[in-house]
RNA sequence: GUGGCUAUAGUGUAGCGGCUAACACUGCUCCCUGUGGAGGAGCCAACACGGGUUCGAAUCCCGUUAGCCACCCCA
């Protein structure tokens, strides 16, 4: 086999066995938008390469280079979305929603790109849900963010959630944290490992991440963040925490989570399961609080927060359960199928098709076989309960034979009564 | 972007230098132009691509591509 064409490097065709699990994603996030009263919006799959530029951050591995970007014909920079929330502050912006009640409460489900190497959890087509709530600068808003999402995941199954947070304070003591941190780490470069070394500049809080046992000492004395945070930071994530404690919702403090995204302002949080293929997954969602997003694209400052959740991995994660339950769920497609013998029956069957499928049944057919035979045995596969036979002589006769498959009792009806009959049958 | 592993019908596998490339499932046909689940008979369908080593390569080597995994980063 020489397959000449194939789907692009890390995106995949999505079958109907993928949808049944998306379509119950999507289903638990439409009940627990319905409960907090979240709108759903759908922003444009392409937009303007400047609101990632300026939105995720130019310095972002993201927007560096993992964006599909192109020049369209009439020479505007678009971008395929490589994350939800810069469109939705765009349409924000642009539909000038700050003058609606706040917070406004939006919600997304949708296709993203990122052109990263394809690994466990990681495509470069991928689906998101996201939740976004603008223009309140509460923590009980980040409160009610981590709480959505830690609810769809819980009322899709998933037990053992492990919900780390953290507090990188704003754009004014995020700076003199980051000073700090970098003198520390300089006076202790030599025992960094070589990558390390090289993001004190670039990436100095991503030091607190590495893996690497000399690095993971120095990171024992380094200065926290939650030690540097001004008084409103301080406040901000003090409150936040009680309100989480409130709920009785489980968390737990990670003082050297970080997000890879420039717009990130006092909380931050990631959601895990607790588990080795949760592990290695990785976050099933991440999100936190951007109070100078809106600002930086062009809007009135409005604090907000946020957070999206990968599609596929959340999927993983649950077909992986369900093939450890043994769970098969071999469903039934339809109630009825309907079978033809001979060149009048197979007209005939076609009106007939039309007058089930009116009244609201569905049936099953195999109107391209001609044997009898065949069609009971492609009934049998779809595991239906009723065949309807419409022979030679039937269809002569307006009849029709209705056989109940488990007995195998049969009996002959008026053709014109047929959709009657299997109705009353299919309700008992 | 860097590394490791892998690559045989639609799917899952066997083949370990000497085949007409095997098996299971699926699909299709027939046994059975008017009665299914079982059984039997048959059919369709594969060595990713390109080089090399060899008398001989699915098998060994190199390259390309793709997949998986790890790093990086992230959902």
């Amino acid at each position: 086999m020489s397959l000449k064409f194939q789907s692009p490097t890390g995106m995949h065709d999505l079958f109907q066995e993928d949808w049944n699990y998306f379509d119950k994603v999507k289903k638990t996030c439409q009940n627990m938008a319905d409960s907090y009263e979240f709108d759903r919006i759908e922003t444009p799959i392409l937009e303007d390469t400047a609101i990632f530029e300026k939105g995720t951050g130019l310095n972002t591995d993201i927007v560096e280079k993992e964006m599909y970007s192109l020049t369209s014909r009439g020479g505007d920079r678009l971008t395929l979305r490589p994350e939800g929330t810069p469109g939705i502050v765009r349409s924000y912006i642009q539909h000038g929603m700050q003058s609606l009640s706040k917070p406004v409460k939006l919600w997304y489900f949708g296709p993203f790109f990122r052109h990263e190497r394809p690994q466990a959890g990681r495509f470069r087509q991928f689906y998101q849900f996201g939740f976004e709530s603008l223009g309140v600068s509460d923590p009980i808003i980040d409160a009610e963010i981590i709480q959505i999402f830690y609810n769809i995941l819980k009322d899709l199954g998933f037990k053992n959630l492990l919900v780390e947070i953290n507090s990188i304070g704003d754009s004014q003591c995020r700076g003199y944290f980051r000073k700090s941190l970098m003198s520390y780490l300089r006076s202790r470069q030599s025992g960094l490992c070589s990558d390390c070394k090289r993001r004190i500049k670039k990436n100095p809080l991503r030091i607190l991440d590495c893996k690497e046992e000399k690095c993971q000492r120095i990171k024992k004395g380094a200065p926290q963040i939650v030690d540097h945070l001004c008084k409103e930071c301080h406040d901000h994530f003090k409150n936040l925490l009680e309100y989480l404690d409130e709920k009785g919702l489980p968390y737990s403090l990670n003082p050297y989570l970080v997000r890879g995204l420039d717009y990130y302002t006092k909380t931050v949080f990631e959601i895990y399961e607790d588990s080795e293929e949760g592990k290695q997954i990785g976050a099933l969602a991440g999100g936190g609080r951007y109070d100078d997003l809106v600002r930086m694209l062009g809007g009135k400052p409005t604090p907000a927060c946020g957070a999206a959740s990968g599609v596929e991995r959340v999927v993983n994660l649950l077909k992986a359960r369900s093939k450890k339950a043994g769970l098969k769920a071999k469903e039934r497609t339809s109630e009825v199928f309907l079978a033809q013998v001979g060149e009048i029956a197979k007209k005939k069957s076609l009106k007939l098709f039309e007058e089930f499928r009116e009244a609201g049944i569905k049936v099953g057919e195999a109107l391209h076989r001609d044997s009898l035979s065949a069609q009971l045995k492609a009934a049998d596969k779809m595991d239906v309960k009723y065949v309807l036979i419409l022979g030679q002589k039937e269809a002569i006769d307006d009849q029709i034979i209705i056989r109940e498959m488990k007995s195998g009792n049969q009996y002959v009806t008026e053709l014109s009564k047929a959709v009657q009959e299997i109705k009353k049958k299919i309700k008992k």
